[in-house]
RNA sequence: GCUGCUGUAGCUCAGAGGUAGAGCACUCCCUUGGUAAGGGAGAGGUCGAGAGUUCGAUUCUCUCCAGCAGCACCA
């Protein structure tokens, strides 16, 4: 064999044999690397200490220590050990994917019987005892033929169809964990003992489509989490407690914000509290659209079917609509119509509407645009996903040569908007050209640069979605995070050649002619419900004072203080705060933990010697400090921060 | 929609084949208390809905509805 040059990261070379593996290098370099090596990353890919190195590399042998590859691993063979610990008690179970996600991984199982909590106590403690055995982890590459002959002699048809599924020019690499086979691209660990016992744990089993596809078999999936120590795995745990609490739905019963009942599933009562934040960002909102050169319009809820089959909604859409039919006896036309899902059909009848010249565009029709869409039950989940959601919804009419500059202004506009809220972060997806589409490659191309263009003019390399875009043009998406990390796609623009078309929009243009203008279908929050219920979680219940439902709550010590409690609410409310009084019968640490609970954000107690300096004693949420002020200064300072960012 | 789990007082939850309990919240009384729960009394439930088994069902079975987790969906 020829000699190769492996470089070490601190620039040394050594020279060995082609086909010498990493864990032969670790063993060449000492026995206690070689002991301690957990896989090597070489040319920059993650490798499995078995794997041969035919050629010269760049090579760093990783530990423990290296927290990237150690966690990989740890997940990786944690998925594998879990696997073999349920065909150990269950040796009829089918095997599929076991991939690593954040914080851990799962693994799919086929299994008649559902696997319940009390077999995940069972299951973890085999692993362990798998752990402890500390059997070696092996790999071999196989022949196709014989990889597939195994797996159907085996009785694992999934194994099978991941082979059929591997590319012909991709090995098909076998792992054993002890007498546990698996079929795995690897890397994975020296021996079963190499994982840290104590430092993971299972978490829920759920269903899962094979393959994600809803047409076929319907797996268990479990889901683990695992880390490099016990300390980390409790830190994890004790931040999902906490994310727990900052969940909208508890927030919302706490803080008294809205509820929902069986009786309009997916649909939201707002309570006072809860419609006061809903009004403060409408106000903003639509303060900022004027500014941002946005017209606003209103359409209707219930439309005939006709312009939905006109815009192809009818044809499209229909399963998430809500169809209204009349009783026969009581309708005065037999007409089937349809509450609007969108907004985009309505607006385009009001851009219909009269001629439209090539001096009018960019044209930016803005509706706060209740709609209602039949979303899938299992879809559901607070107010983050309903069926009854009203959208800062607008559409922009324009020519293809100003969808970058509008693609930019928008950028611009939301970025101000989510920073005014609370939003420094977010996340920018980019969906290119699906399979089925309308429209020419060369218009596409033009509309996918215009808006990768845009995007990165504004400083921001968005994420690929590749394939994921609508028919009918491609997208961004602006995705904010919940508070257990799932993301939710709020802000969006999307390009649409076809309904311009589909509902014939024109312009006249400079030369007389008509043409067809591009629709761009934006939203900033997306829905002020899934906006809002982001919002709740991202401050945990404690909104900028701006927003907040309840700013103030003055509360009295003695009731002697009860008059001067009104002469203070009353001077805040002339402010323009939310004021109100407590002035009940409790004492006043009953008071500040109920409004702390209720995350007001300022309490103002007074008491005898507030009464008799004109003062208030000022306590802000979170804080256990309070100080005492006179009246006018707090009335002066709480009324600049209730004043809308915009405004300030 | 699919798989699994759950549904008892306004909230959080306990309970059992013989028609129900706690804490908090609520109402009233006492208490006027200085920054996260003062004391006492009282009221409050068709045990998610319907059907079946049973002498008897809120408890067991089935169907439906809703919620939760995940998957699929998300113009």
């Amino acid at each position: 064999m020829a000699p190769i040059s492996l470089t070490f990261p601190d620039d040394n070379a050594r020279d060995y044999e082609a086909g010498i593996t990493p864990a032969q290098v670790a063993a060449d370099i000492s026995k206690s690397l070689s002991k301690k090596a957990i896989s090597a990353t070489v040319n920059g890919q993650h490798w499995d200490l078995q794997w041969p190195i035919d050629a010269d590399a760049q090579i760093a042998i990783n530990t423990m220590q290296d927290e990237a590859p150690a966690l990989e691993l740890i997940r990786h063979d944690l998925a594998h050990i879990m696997a073999r610990a349920v065909q150990e008690i269950w040796p009829d179970v089918k095997v599929t994917i076991g991939p690593v996600i954040d914080n851990g991984w799962y693994y799919d199982f086929d299994r008649a019987e559902p696997f319940t909590p009390e077999d995940l106590g069972a299951i973890e403690k085999k692993m362990r005892e798998i752990i402890n055995k500390r059997d070696p982890v092996t790999t071999e590459v196989w022949d196709r033929d014989r990889a597939i002959k195994y797996y159907e002699a085996n009785n694992e048809p999934y194994k099978v169809e991941l082979i059929e599924a591997i590319p012909g020019s991709d090995p098909i690499r076998m792992y054993w964990h002890g007498h546990w086979q698996d079929l795995c691209r690897g890397p994975h660990l020296q021996h079963t003992g190499q994982v840290p016992a104590d430092a993971f744990k299972l978490m829920s089993v759920a269903g899962a489509y094979w393959r994600g596809d809803s047409s076929r078999q319907m797996l268990q999936r479990i889901y683990g989490v695992a880390f490099q120590n016990k300390e980390a795995l409790r830190a994890h745990l004790t931040m999902l407690e906490e994310a727990a609490k900052r969940d909208h739905r508890k927030l919302g019963r706490e803080m008294d914000l809205f509820h929902m009942q069986e009786e309009a599933p997916g649909q939201i009562f707002w309570h006072p509290n809860g419609w006061t934040i809903y009004t403060q960002l409408q106000d903003y909102m639509r303060r900022q659209q004027r500014r941002g050169g946005y017209v606003e319009v209103n359409t209707p809820q219930v439309v005939d079917r006709r312009l939905w089959e006109a815009s192809g909604h009818w044809e499209k859409y229909q399963e998430h609509m809500f169809i209204v039919e009349v009783d026969e006896e009581h309708a005065r036309e037999k007409s089937v119509n349809a509450l609007k899902p969108m907004n985009c059909p309505g607006h385009v009848q009001v851009y219909n509407q009269g001629l439209k010249s090539y001096r009018d565009l960019p044209l930016r029709m803005a509706e706060f645009g209740s709609c209602n869409r039949y979303e899938p039950s299992g879809a559901l989940h607070g107010i983050m996903r309903v069926r009854g959601f009203t959208q800062d919804d607008a559409h922009i009419f324009c020519t293809e040569d100003q969808i970058e500059a509008e693609t930019a202004r928008f950028i611009d506009f939301l970025s101000e908007i989510y920073r005014d809220l609370g939003f420094a972060e977010f996340k920018v997806l980019f969906s290119d050209r699906p399979e089925t589409r309308a429209g020419s490659d060369e218009i596409w191309d033009k509309a996918e640069n215009a808006l990768l263009t845009a995007t990165r003019a504004a400083g921001t390399e968005p994420g690929l979605n590749p394939g994921e875009g609508a028919f009918y043009g491609p997208k961004l998406e602006f995705v904010l995070t919940d508070a257990i990390g799932r993301d939710w796609q709020c802000g969006t623009l999307q390009v649409d050649f076809v309904l311009p078309e589909r509902l014939d929009a024109t312009y006249i243009g400079a030369d007389g002619d008509k043409h067809r203008p591009v629709m761009l279908h934006r939203a900033v929050l997306g829905s002020f419900e899934r906006f809002i219920g982001i919002l709740i979680e991202e401050h945990a219940g404690k909104l900028p004072f701006w927003l907040a439902p309840r700013q103030v709550v003055v509360a009295s010590i003695t009731s002697e203080a009860d008059a001067y409690v009104a002469e203070v609410v009353e001077a805040l409310q002339k402010a323009g705060i939310r004021a109100e009084a407590d002035i009940r019968n409790e004492k006043i640490n009953y008071k500040v933990r109920e409004h702390s609970v209720g995350k007001v954000p300022v309490i103002l107690a007074v008491g005898h010697r507030e009464v008799e300096d004109r003062t208030v004693s000022v306590r802000r949420l979170g804080e256990k400090q309070t100080s005492v002020q006179p009246l006018a200064d707090i009335v002066a300072s709480l009324g600049a921060d209730a004043t809308p960012p915009d405004l300030a």
